[in-house]
DNA sequence: CTCGTAATTTAGATCGTTCCAAATTTCAAG
DNA sequence: CTTGAAATTTGGAACGATCTAAATTACGAG
């Protein structure tokens, strides 16, 4: 069953040509004879060579392997983020290493030492909750490109690519504004994210834009998930001045926060307004259908790894930081009417 | 800023002694004296050196590299096999190309290429819709244990961990008819695949034993999605002698099902009963909670990379084919919670 | 001291490729 | 025929580790 693994040199030694020859033709040289090209092109279908990309580095000290280091690959936010990396990636020719960390730093560095050690050309990480700059240094110091994507490590000077949580949020919370709700509240999120703090930046300036109350109260932290939703909401309505709408940290949290409603008695989208962000790809399908900010993962996740690629082929480069533009999709939940929506539209 | 890395032979001149015995210490033999490995240990630390896996896995041809290619990470049950895998690759020191193939059979040839041109001790494939024994030959005859996932190749002699759908199916369905459903139907799915035709004649075998109606019109088939299955419920209800219940291909189309039902004024849970399969990790956080055929996927991805690893340490193996079993878990969508039950008894 | 054995250390070949410099072949013009 | 340039082909040294067999050192006993 195991077969003996063919090389250059048995597929040369077939061929009648020399291993430097096979090489050539390997690689695709236009130095080598047409009928040299085929009868080599021949012998290795034949004997089932498969090419050693591992020796190949090794001579040319370089990989075509990138890394790609996710927080929470149950989520579909970073699910999707992944998927729009491996297309890009997948399409210039690389292959990645792909690793989850469930959020824990420590996992984290050893994933990236590994990778390290087997020689990957570039890294895209959306770091763990509690990721330093220092844990990133020796790596980003010894020349390998570095992306952030999705969150950002205060004082490392790397490539990012995040989006824009504070424009999202005030775009969200002005939309509940003009469409009558003068008390809306935050929820979701650990409250000592820089995510987290932008998003709710721009959830407070836009109340205070307008006049309206944004004291500590109305912003509830919790896990940003779907279960955080749940409690979060419950917290809210248990509030003596209830809100009439929320802006929630992420989409996770704002279908728990539905759930949370509902089991209250209360309709999202009808009795209560709620706002999402992310644009998660439930977000469409889900009831009601979710108002969010859309940040579109699978377009970030696609700019990371071009950015990562670019800095790979340059031999040297800046860091760039990107941040994508975020657009409010209006659907359902927030109590805007389909119909409006559809005219609009 | 980029630093020329350092090999065994600069630790070897730095700590004052000979490449081998540098070798010797970064394996952790025994052979090499107590200070002699400290002074090597203190160098390596101070000159940052980096351990090259390849030029090892070169010289030893054997590597700690596993794949995993996945037909469709941004489903949340395929997500969570991956995570599954993941940890226990990661916990016994391998890291993993990862690739998504969107179901396309020839982006999963390229990557698995891709993957053996690297050099990959073994591969878990959750194969794209279409895969044939063909495609999979030269890689197993290769002798590079593969293991299959979720779905399987027919006409192939290799391992594969699958859920037990025909029992999961027929225990769905006979908790339909123990409350009091008479006329069910199955939802979703593409009905050319393996796992449909399991799911669904499990299905139809549990409506014979009970002597109801098990006509092929109450199997209507979609893509196995959440839109998919507005899609199916919208067929459904649409029928003449209109089911109750429905037993449903997988949990992304049970929550379209409840989605459609709901635009229909029709409540889940109460006024039709709704089953799922695969028990998602949102699962048990929906409103209404679904019930579901639990199939565990980070058990099932943890047990598929269990049997890989063994398979890699094992020099020659035998197929093993894993069927997880499965177990239903009654919430409230499929029409009689308890909680509904003790107030109207 | 000398010797034998155990404990350490090491030189050099090797893994499968690429790449340089040099060798060989081809071929049209003189 | 020569001949020189262009077109092809090739030997052998890398790349950075491991591994084998042999060399060296240490040490207790005689």
């Amino acid at each position: 069953m195991k077969q003996a693994k063919v090389t250059v040199v048995d597929v040369a030694r077939a061929a009648g040509v020399s291993k430097s020859t096979v090489s050539l033709v390997l690689q695709g040289s236009s130095l080598v004879n047409e009928v040299t090209r085929a009868r080599v092109g021949a012998v290795i279908r034949e004997l089932g060579y498969v090419y050693n990309r591992g020796a190949a580095n090794l001579r040319q000290s370089k990989s075509k392997i990138v890394g790609i280091v996710v927080n929470d690959l149950t989520n579909s936010f970073f699910a999707e983020l992944a998927v729009g990396m491996d297309m890009v990636v997948q399409s210039a020719g690389y292959i990645q290493f792909m690793a989850n960390t469930s959020e824990n730093a420590d996992r984290q560095g050893e994933v990236i030492a590994s990778m390290r050690e087997h020689g990957m050309a570039g890294l895209i990480l959306s770091p763990a909750r509690g990721t330093t700059a220092a844990d990133l240094r020796p790596l980003v110091d010894s020349g390998i490109p570095v992306v952030l994507v999705a969150r950002n490590v205060p004082g490392l000077k790397v490539s990012s690519v995040v989006s824009d949580g504070h424009a999202g949020a005030m775009a969200a919370v002005r939309h509940l504004i003009e469409l009558g709700h003068r008390r809306i509240a935050f929820l979701g999120g650990f409250n000592d994210t820089a995510v987290f703090d932008e998003r709710m930046r721009g959830f407070r300036d836009a109340l205070l834009e307008a006049g309206l109350d944004a004291s500590d109260e109305l912003v509830i932290s919790s896990a940003p998930s779907r279960a955080g939703g749940v409690v979060a909401v419950e917290r809210l309505l248990s509030m003596a001045d209830r809100p009439t709408a929320a802006l929630c940290f992420n989409d996770a949290v704002a279908f728990g926060a539905c759930d949370g409603l509902r089991s209250a008695r209360i309709e999202p989208g009808v009795d209560f307004g709620v706002i999402g962000f992310d644009d998660v790809i439930e977000a469409k399908t889900a009831v009601p259908a979710l108002t969010t900010v859309s940040v579109d993962p699978q377009g970030m996740g696609r700019r990371a790894a071009q950015l990562l690629l670019k800095q790979i082929n340059a031999g040297d480069f800046d860091a760039e930081a990107l941040v994508a533009t975020v657009r409010l999709v209006v659907r359902e939940s927030c109590g805007a009417p389909q119909r409006v929506r559809e005219l609009t539209a």
